[in-house]
DNA sequence: AATGAATGAGTGTTCATTCAT
DNA sequence: AATGAATGAACACTCATTCAT
């Protein structure tokens, strides 16, 4: 074996080894983000989410520095994927109604189907870490501006502009998305892609509307 | 003093002892649910609220037998209070349509203005045992047949038959009302007064657009 | 029974339980600082401490708020006592040499016979936090202060003016103290009264010296 | 290259490996004794020690096999480099009075200037093992006879018979001499050798008196 | 009715140590 | 030789709950 070799074997193993650590890492913090969507950040320990993996409690210290640190990593992970589909589907380019539209069934189509721990991490636990609970805000309000942005485009707005009138009805968007897995049943009589269609529709009439008026 | 004004005194006493532990209770509950609502479940313990009213955590258990318990008070009153507003705009007997879009102005101001633990309680509260969450999922369900039933008379359906093409907009509506506090702002551009009227005007569109199809 | 004596009765029984929380606080304070003199700071866990109280570790959070207080009030009762005992010695009113030479006796009586946790306390002990060692350099300043303030009037010097010549003496004569503890034996040839004798006539030796030069 | 070239180099480098060992093991034991020094064995972790080097902490085990062992390491050390230098003096030859005052120099010239980490190593450190303070108390005692000897010789006694009157004076002295580094301060009003020769004076002068009475 | 005392169960975190690579 | 991974034991601290007064 030559030098050569020897070293680009060492280079190999160096970056598997770095590969099987992110790979834990992120095995990790999906696991901790559905126990803390389900259970609520307090109820949920260390131990409990390092079974998960077979490892014990405290050999997560080796990947997070603390409950919180982990915490944040699972929200800003989440957060991540889901501004990436939804970016996605703004550079698409479409009309930007027509876009509103894909954007609304695309959250639906997120929330209910591929990431159904999204809605619990961002709207509905406490964490007592008021830093957190600042960190989360800020994650909402980045996703929520791109909703934002495309009705700005819809309607000829300026970045700096207020919305005023749009306003209420975005959040009353936000709101009956926030509320989907509330009342979503897997077994229902409504599939994924029909709520998503509805809402989509449901959603966007309330901008037509305003533009029309 | 006679005997028997030393009796009556008594009875008064005792009376005036019950009232005093009755309202002592209501009071703790209101405390509570404030609390809760604030900071979670699992973050308020005894202490916090026994020191709100001079009382050292332990003496809470003359009025609880156990945080659950008093837990469940809290919510129970709530819903109760909240359910007797809406039933008295039912009964006031207008067009169906008319008090649909009443019961989401008195939800808005309930909310907003008389009770803004209600919201934090009922959606966004996680609480460790199931039991407390079932029956917390029971008060929401007869809460929201206050809505469902104004829908039903409105569209002339009967008591049992399941709704269908409302049910995404009442699940809409329900959604667009739990998030009102996570946007409104006391020293904000809209009044609740002005929010309670945009909302239920646009909440009840939904239905009247139903109605034409 | 009157009512005098009901609320005479209550008042005994509240300095009773008063009287009873103080003394255990003063036990466990005792006990705390001879476990911690000998073991260490670290070493000693509140489980150990509370045992020989037949308490439960936690139990102890109902008199000290952390493990630090608890170190805090150790070190502080250890040091009232210990001045207080100075103090008595310099306004006994003798001529300052020999007020000094009975300090030196006294000391070496409270290190070996009275509060053999003294030393230890506060010239061996290593604490975490920074705070506590500021505290304990704080403590033991005020009572290096008791010993300079008598050399100072020994030989006539203002209270602000520095020593120089009797620094050294005065700094031999402390470390000669603290190491006492170091090579006592209780069943050794001498006895501490025959130390403490020796060490006030050594010590104060240098003194005079001084003066003689 | 020849076979014996290479096995010539083999030699060379297992030689170089070994004297490299070495003297990482030293530095490890300066840097760890230090470290302890300053911050109590409890309170440094294999990793604190290791970074100082660019190690993690586990890799110390190829050095040490525990904690405990490292510590030994490094008092052995510094006891052996502080006796070293103390039996020199003693092996110069001069008279024995002198010679103790050249010790007393000598140590303080150690404690200040040369191995601040030597007195708070073994007067000042708690260590759980029993074993390890045995060893400490031992490495003191052999160090401390280094000064009873020289005494016994100056006063003329045989190895065997035990010191009475000079007893106390000899401890006067070990704890004026460790209590040193607690007043000493490097931008004071005295140097390291104003300090040396004022203590040395000082502390050979008890026992002058001791040979005149 | 009120509370001080006490506690048991549990939690986050640290760290010396082992082991496979 | 070096280290990343993993862990067991320990520890400070919290809190709902019980009980005697």
């Amino acid at each position: 074996m030559t030098e050569g070799a020897r070293e680009l074997m060492t280079d190999i193993q160096l970056s598997r080894q770095q590969r099987k650590r992110a790979e834990k890492i992120s095995q990790l913090e999906h696991v901790a983000a559905r126990m803390f969507a389900e259970r609520g950040f307090e109820a949920v320990g260390f131990e409990d989410i390092g079974a998960t993996l077979d490892l014990r409690g405290p050999s997560l210290y080796h990947y997070f520095s603390s409950k919180e640190e982990l915490f944040l990593a699972c929200i800003r992970q989440s957060a991540k994927e889901v501004a990436n589909r939804l970016h996605a589907i703004c550079e698409a380019g479409a009309e930007p109604m027509e876009t509103l539209r894909a954007l609304f069934e695309e959250q639906v189509i997120i929330e209910l189907r591929d990431y159904p721990e999204y809605v619990p991490l961002f709207f509905k636990l406490y964490v007592p870490s008021s830093e957190i609970r600042m960190e989360i805000l800020s994650l909402r309000r980045a996703q929520a501006e791109i909703f934002e942005n495309t009705v700005r485009s819809a309607f000829g707005l300026a970045p700096h502009q207020r919305l005023i009138h749009q306003r209420v009805a975005l959040e009353v968007a936000f709101g009956a998305l926030a509320y989907l897995p509330e009342w979503y049943r897997p077994d229902g009589e409504l599939s994924v892609d029909e709520i998503a269609k509805t809402m989509g529709e449901s959603l966007v009439a309330q901008f037509i509307k305003l533009r029309c008026s």
